[in-house]
DNA sequence: TGCATAATATGACGATAATCATATTTAATT
DNA sequence: AATTAAATATGATTATCGTCATATTATGCA
């Protein structure tokens, strides 16, 4: 008999309860999601939880993987349009990432950087995911880094893109909030991606240098 | 009469509550700061509380200027000892910042990195101040920048320096964490502190460029 | 010392949280 | 169609939350 068999209804539901989950999550945040809550928009009653999940911390796990599997796809899907208009694969995950968009709304949006600042005081099994997020980022990110750019600026391009965003969306949708994602991606953008002349010195040190 | 009067017992008790809201917000995040939890560090009983405040949304918000406070006063010294040893402001900075002690504990370590993703959902009140610490962390950040270097990439270092410590954190006091730290650390300091030789090219560059 | 007032404590309210035992409904099998 | 097992619903429990009205204590002034 094969492994796999066709999903079971409780299967379904129990996707039900994830997607809803992994849709709130980013919205409410890690302490935001109640049981019953997710339960209501999964169109359950609360007292089946526990049929699908051991607790709430194991529900919450799943969510923030699916979450991550919800961006991954979104941006990969953004960052190939963009290649196709001739954009180099670094600058398309780049203007992907810190897009905008992102500023006022979280769909679509990294999970990482949307909820980093509360995964140190998760669970074991939510702290996991989160690694396996985080080097999944990382992995991206070396994965469209320019052949000439040190592989070991990888920690600091992830560092940039993550903190720009939180950044952003903490100064809000505001002048201020696009300026510094503007700045942010500009930046980003110049120092690192594939220049036409690749021996250009870097825009830090462009005042440096006379020509 | 003059404005300021001795300090009643009532702004002491104020203080008091305030400072241990600051305290407590670093380890329990935003929402889980509750008002009974931080009377009682205090001192004090739950019932006394809307003497002091309108709502648990107004502490919250003294509080976050007061942990602000508190992590500036801690850097300021920090960087002051590494500067009296010889290095650039900006190394000291980011020395300090960045430093692997912050990554087990958030004693000390900027508020704005320890909240930072749950920021954008807080009250009014709250996001005022996160606007006034995070320009605060970007005026720092331009005064230690060295002279050669373009005010433009303050917002790209502010954020590599929160996401750095946040990823960090959410990877843990573990090897994986402490590199993350410590790349992301050198990178900034070979990218953007003052070179011995001024026109020394990026580590970015530095593959591309053969000397 | 006694009085007036400011400051804090007590205790309760309604809401909501996670969890679980049990009942009911739904689906699969004979 | 009837029976069995799986899946979900109902409802309760215990705990904790922010908030507030009221009682008690402590302080400063006469």
């Amino acid at each position: 008999m094969s492994e796999i068999s066709k999903p079971k209804r409780k299967d379904l539901t129990h996707d039900k309860i994830v997607g809803a989950a992994a849709r709130s999550i980013r919205t409410t945040g890690c302490d935001g999601v109640g049981v019953a809550e997710i339960m209501k928009q999964a169109g359950l009653t609360h007292g089946g939880f526990y049929a699908h999940f051991d607790s709430r911390d194991a529900m919450l796990a799943e969510a923030l993987l699916r979450a991550g599997q919800d961006s991954a796809v979104a941006m990969r899907e953004s960052i190939i349009a963009l290649q196709s208009s001739g954009v180099s694969a670094f600058r398309a995950l780049i203007e992907t990432y810190l897009s905008d968009r992102h500023i006022a709304s979280t769909d679509g949006c990294c999970v990482v950087a949307v909820l980093m600042s509360e995964l140190p005081r998760q669970s074991p099994a939510v702290r996991d995911t989160s690694t396996l997020l985080i080097n999944g980022l990382l992995t991206a990110i070396r994965r469209v880094l320019p052949e000439q750019v040190d592989q070991n600026l990888a920690p600091l391009i992830a560092s940039a893109m993550v903190g720009a965003l939180q950044l952003a969306r903490s100064l809000g949708d505001t002048p201020e909030g696009r300026k510094h994602l503007f700045a942010t991606r500009t930046a980003l953008i110049a120092e690192y991606d594939a220049p036409a002349a690749a021996a250009k010195p870097s825009s830090a040190r462009r005042k440096a240098i006379s020509c």
